[in-house]
DNA sequence: TCCGCTATTGTTAGCTG
DNA sequence: CCAGCTAACAATAGCGG
């Protein structure tokens, strides 16, 4: 641990930073699960590493979504009651004589950057439906393949009980 | 601290638990941001309590976001590899004599279920996307309004000049 | 509810095999 | 690279103001 009032600094030798990371990642991991038994609270984290490719989220992917999916709808319900302040808030402007338009678009140019990253994420959608219907299409193309194949060997089978010798004479005279 | 080898259980005194809760809860956030220093990595937290009204994120809700977007972008770039390989498994199944549907329908609900929540991150987008379009609505009308009142006070001012009697007398008369 | 204290227990950096 | 060790250090549960 960091000594008292000292504030931690950046390692630079990769080999002690590998050891330091997966220690104190291990113990991360280890107090957020304490603190998840004992307070019966949720906890979603996601570690990102710019350079590298350590990439983690705990306490798994589908879980850590799952909690953040949480936190922004819980996070969502105290939204809509500052938005009822929010439009008090604007309304105010609108009275007062003084114009603080300036604000209200740096306000947009905020929401504008948050319309970007759910783009994002839309993206990711889209591709996610595409991969459904993917499927959905081998699924129903293995189901077509299965009934021509199904049929073709009927049909082998009536051939070869009603008329054998059709069959060989045509296969002597090789054409059909 | 827990006691070696023990587990912790979870704490049914609310007030132990929110007094537990503040200090590990700056433990964790702490160790955190250790770490973020040490190593030069990126970490986002959210908390959840179901029932409470216990919602955090860290280190805060943007940062924390920014954070599970580039792991995110980073797991894309892993996931669009891992799609190679899945394609390959799709096709091999296609190949077998033996359908293994099942498996495939499985893949389908998982599917479906990234989807709704997806569905629920665009329901928000176009939340978002509304409450763009309302700002720009006022900035719009309040320029109307100012334009509105400068033009409303110059004609004032000219009938000040021109005719102050009949002002007067519209002010006593107690209508427009 | 929120500090501050402290004995006890847990964590960790550096090192060894 | 990993697992085990340990002195030194830090976190914390319980208590009191």
């Amino acid at each position: 641990m960091t000594k008292m009032g000292v504030r931690p600094s950046r390692i630079v030798d990769p080999r002690k930073k590998k050891v330091l990371l997966d220690k104190r990642f291990a113990s991360l991991c280890k107090k957020a699960k304490d603190l998840t038994i004992l307070c019966d609270i949720e906890i979603g984290m996601f570690f990102f590493t710019p350079g590298d490719q350590n990439i983690f989220a705990w306490p798994s992917l589908t879980q850590a979504t799952d909690r953040m999916k949480n936190y922004l709808a819980s996070s969502d319900k105290q939204r809509q009651i500052k938005m009822v302040r929010h439009e008090d808030f604007l309304q105010s402007i609108l009275n007062a004589k003084e114009g603080k338009i300036n604000q209200l678009e740096q306000m947009v140019d905020k929401k504008e950057m948050e319309y970007n990253f759910n783009q994002l994420v839309e993206a990711r959608r889209r591709f996610d439906e595409l991969e459904v219907r993917e499927i959905r299409a081998l699924i129903n193309l293995f189901a077509v393949k299965r009934t021509q194949l199904d049929e073709r060997a009927k049909q082998l089978n009536e051939n070869e009980i009603d008329s054998n010798d059709y069959n060989n004479r045509e296969e002597n005279d090789g054409h059909l």
